[in-house]
DNA sequence: CTTTTTTCTTAAACTAGTTTATTTTTTTGG
DNA sequence: CCAAAAAAATAAACTAGTTTAAGAAAAAAG
């Protein structure tokens, strides 16, 4: 005898009339935060949409250059989004495990992220323009948290990797305006840093440019 | 001659027959993000949801503590939040100016930000039910993107307020089975130390217990 | 169960950033 | 324009965290 489907997929007959995949953990992360049940046509959305994937331990899923990379929600298994610096060291951003999201909100642009598994485990993985598709009515709203959040992140990212220094001179080219705009105690809270601290750093740089 | 109306307010007749105050930024905001003009519908409930305010330098917007802060469109000026660490150090941990938004995401929920005027700022606050009215359609996604600007919000304020050893032993009352899940070099990484520097830490840990 | 590889610990010399205190400069208000 | 207050600079002693390197312990693989 045969098997007629492979292993990997458990198929159930849903209320819809139509045979899907197991994708509960997703229907239910939809339904709660819906606050109600799906419809058919969303529940068939989700079936076309996500693609189930295994990842073993240490294994990686994106890595930084990759554009068009996808969102993944965890069935079983623990993950780690990561920066690696121009010295070649890690800093981690954010782990994931069973029942949580994690990709790079800003993609399909090119991503300076890692994502690897940490642990062997099962993802459900949808492309961007299908995750907006099932969002497509929360347009608004959801592009603005989207860059509030890409910003906060690499707002993070720069002061776990850099120095203050980095940080200022960062500052200064992104925002040159803000400088002027705030005292310098705000930026030095800004930074991560005392006002003593960055006030060492001006001098410093203001020496540099002789 | 009395003036009709306070010199603050500038009114201007809408193509949807009703006098609106001049919330041409924020409609403009809104008409951006959803690629589209607004409806008549839309423009008098944005009349109805927010209020201009003004604040003068140094004021402050909100303070940790209060339950139901507003979400603050900026028309003019420069906002910051922060937050005050329990030796009373600041931490600014977002800079908003004009055309942009600041405010607590976790609202209603008791905030444990500051929000103060950098410089004197012409706002637009409203209400986070109103809001949630203006992008109701938009409910289940912007539920996650809450989760996660929050989360990630968080996180940056403990990199930035608190020493490593902190950071530790936050991680482990929070997330007590991710310690076990994770290399120890993950968690370094993580915490934005170096490994080594984890260990020590550790060790000092275990002769404290005895 | 043994070998190999990976992870963790310890030590010691070093650097980035802090603290406290004093002085100088800039901004603000009357 | 002047006095008072706020902000910035400087110095010096200190601490949190880094670097490099070597050995010990634990985990993975055969």
């Amino acid at each position: 005898m045969y098997p007629l489907m492979p292993k990997l997929f458990i198929f159930t007959k849903s209320s819809c009339g139509l045979f899907m995949e197991n994708f509960t953990a997703i229907r239910e992360f939809y339904e709660k935060n819906l606050n109600r049940g799906l419809t058919c046509t969303e529940k068939e959305l989700i079936q076309k949409s996500f693609r189930k994937e295994v990842f073993k331990k240490k294994q990686l899923v994106f890595g930084s250059g990759e554009v068009n990379t996808r969102h993944y929600f965890i069935g079983k298994g623990l993950l780690r989004m990561y920066v690696i610096d121009s010295q070649g060291k890690e800093f981690n951003i954010l782990f994931a495990r069973e029942n949580q999201w994690i990709g790079d909100l800003a993609t399909p642009a090119e991503t300076s992220y890692y994502l690897g598994a940490v642990e062997k485990s099962v993802v459900y993985s949808i492309s961007d323009e299908n995750m907006n598709k099932l969002t497509n009515n929360f347009a608004s709203f959801v592009s603005y948290l989207k860059r509030s959040y890409i910003f906060q992140q690499k707002r993070l990212i720069s002061i776990l990797a850099k120095t203050a220094e980095e940080n200022y001179e960062e500052l200064v080219n992104e925002y040159p305006e803000l400088i002027n705009r705030l005292p310098q105690y705000h930026i030095s809270s800004y930074l991560g840093v005392t006002p003593v601290f960055l006030s060492k750093i001006l001098s410093k740089r203001a020496r540099k440019k002789d």
